[in-house]
DNA sequence: CATGAATTTTAACCTCGGTTAATGATTGTC
DNA sequence: GACAATCATTAACCGAGGTTAAAATTCATG
């Protein structure tokens, strides 16, 4: 068995509106979620209510909490539906429980979570080697898609910073864009 | 078999003095390296020659690049030595093909893999929502044996802030602790 | 112990991005 | 089409941390 097959004998699809939470930070769930259509958002919110974005989910992408699933903990983020999204819901008991007897699909966790580290290293990267212009380039060139699908204030708060600085750092760039335009000397 | 057993058959003891390196930045390893004793540290060196580091590797980690043994790039960043060292070097294609064949071993890699997500899901965190100071503040809460091991000049690179930051961090968090310690009116 | 090298601290200056608040632009809804 | 609501831009001010360079401290090694 394979990881879809697994997905249709022992998933739930469900569908979220826009603006309906999958969950909320603090509470228990230790599902796994696939993304069969729509755009969802993954978001901390601090103790002074400020919100920073971990990630933003796609059609094909999986996601869920892992400390509440692994680490015994509630759900470190809320997730939230930005466009209506189906989904399919499944209980990672199930994974586990079928990843121990299959190994089949034990190797396709593990090739998903390869996938899923890499993601993290890259982003790990970003915040450690560069500076907010430079992630908001790296995006730009990275995942055009997303830009046309998300508000400024959203792509802010994934990157780490506020609307008002985003909004600046798109001004910079564009007149130095202009000026690479210009005819050198 | 077991991960444990595996590094036993298939894995090669080698040993590093303080300051070899492992591998390089831009190099090809596709190995797994398994840390008996000692440490490490994992770092990036940017175009303009500035260190960033990702990560420190202490007894029984395990390290390796995943751009290079999964993605097919070379390594992103540099491993170097900072005490004498023992590891325990596993070509990671053997890793894979025991997997295949093995289920007991293949849910250990499921493990290791979802703690090392988890690790990685706590920095993004930390660097989304946390100030360079509440990241220092809570390095001393989290891992206080890596502050004696370490210099300054390493911690502030891994803090994602310069040396002279971290000076300064330090001086203004004493005066805080300092004034805590007096008697509030 | 003495010397030099590495590490840490301090100071002066500067830049980037946060904060707050006002102003425009877009969008949805009745 | 008018209104509110949301979203984006702009401006003024501020503070955290970067940069550079010098001074102080610690460490290593002959």
């Amino acid at each position: 068995m394979n990881f879809h097959e697994l997905l249709l004998c022992e998933g739930n699809t469900l569908e979220k509106e826009k603006g309906e939470h999958v969950f909320m930070q603090g509470d228990s769930d230790k599902s796994l979620y696939f993304i069969q259509t729509g755009l969802l958002k993954a978001y901390y919110t601090s103790s002074s209510g400020k919100e920073a974005i971990k990630s933003f989910i796609l059609p094909n992408d999986f996601i869920g909490s892992l400390s509440s699933i692994y680490a015994g903990q509630n759900c470190s983020f809320s997730l939230v539906s930005l466009e209506t999204s189906m989904l399919v819901k499944i209980p990672f008991e199930k994974i586990v429980e079928y990843g121990k007897k299959d190994i089949v699909l034990a190797n396709n966790i593990i090739e998903f979570l390869m996938r899923l580290t890499l993601k993290k290293e890259r982003r790990e990267h970003e915040f450690l080697c560069m500076s907010a212009e430079e992630r908001y380039l790296a995006l730009i060139e990275s995942t055009p898609i997303l830009l046309k699908k998300i508000t400024q204030n959203d792509l802010a708060r994934y990157l780490g910073m506020t609307p008002v600085g985003l909004s600046r750092i798109k001004k910079r760039v564009q007149s130095k864009m202009s000026k690479q335009g210009e005819n050198n000397p």
